[in-house]
DNA sequence: GAAAGTTGAAATAAAGATAATTACAACTTT
DNA sequence: AAAGTTGTAATTATCTTTATTTCAACTTTC
């Protein structure tokens, strides 16, 4: 069990263009090339990401761009942008519990509220580094090469 | 994206083994009646439970039984034993970024660190809970019904 | 305004992961 | 010996994720 793909893709595509920002159109089939993930899902990823206000895209011109400041986007937003996470939650249940059991009909009551502590653990840990961070960090391990 | 069931369906299971170990044989047809999960996957997260050392299964005689007191099994100890994440980690990369990418060949070493602490922060809060909380809830939500 | 290049989006296919099912040998108890 | 159970392997089904194909709509440039 993993957390897609499409979660740190979407962090790769953003270091993508602000570094790449200032010296090429940084378009799909760019960040495809650079992510090796196909230039479709690159779109449906920036799609979701400019639904949050995080880019900003435009047809036809092409190049994407930040529509925020690196220091205003944390993983926590990323994370909810492209929709790691469903509403059901982090945890899945087994959908048919006997409700003929008493521990059948109840367990769920009894964990829901440990499970959104857990997952709302993560998610504060995301909160807490920004774009900007991930930025910083990778221009100087690039510079360090 | 969501944690297998595995975890919360292996919470059910200890419950039950718990809460109807003194009235009866808990076997893994009645697990799987009480969960509503095919018997055989029940016998399977009996087996990663009993490798972990968290219950005590025999052939043939049937009936399982825990291995531990309720307050030294933590929903930390359960989620590892039934293996919801593998050592990759919870967050999943794309396999192929280009190394002619300067992004590409550092994202990952980049964000380790502060995905690895996300997943920490969810562990730290499972290793917060036994077991013996979770029964005791239960146990008072069957009282109270 | 035509050409080239790009985005947005839908539909389909491929690949991978999770859960269910079938089948049966090994074991315990009665 | 019979009945019931566990452990395990093999297969199938279902669902999710990712890739691919296709094309209309849009911008820019010539």
């Amino acid at each position: 069990m993993q957390i897609k793909s499409k979660f740190t893709a979407a962090v790769h595509i953003l270091a993508c263009i602000d570094i790449f920002g200032g010296q090429m159109r940084v378009t799909s089939d760019v960040l495809s090339g650079s992510t090796g993930i196909n230039a479709v899902i690159v779109r449906n990823v920036l799609g979701q990401l400019r639904t949050a206000g995080i880019v900003e895209t435009r047809q036809g011109s092409g190049g994407a761009h930040l529509a925020k400041a690196l220091d205003e986007i944390t993983l926590y937003d990323i994370y909810k942008a492209v929709d790691c996470v469903d509403d059901e939650g982090l945890f899945h249940f087994h959908e048919n519990p006997n409700a003929e059991c008493p521990v059948g009909r109840n367990i769920h009551r009894v964990m829901d509220g440990r499970l959104e502590a857990a997952q709302a653990a993560l998610e504060n840990e995301l909160k807490s580094t920004t774009l900007a961070e991930v930025v910083a960090d990778t221009r100087k391990m690039i510079d360090e090469e």
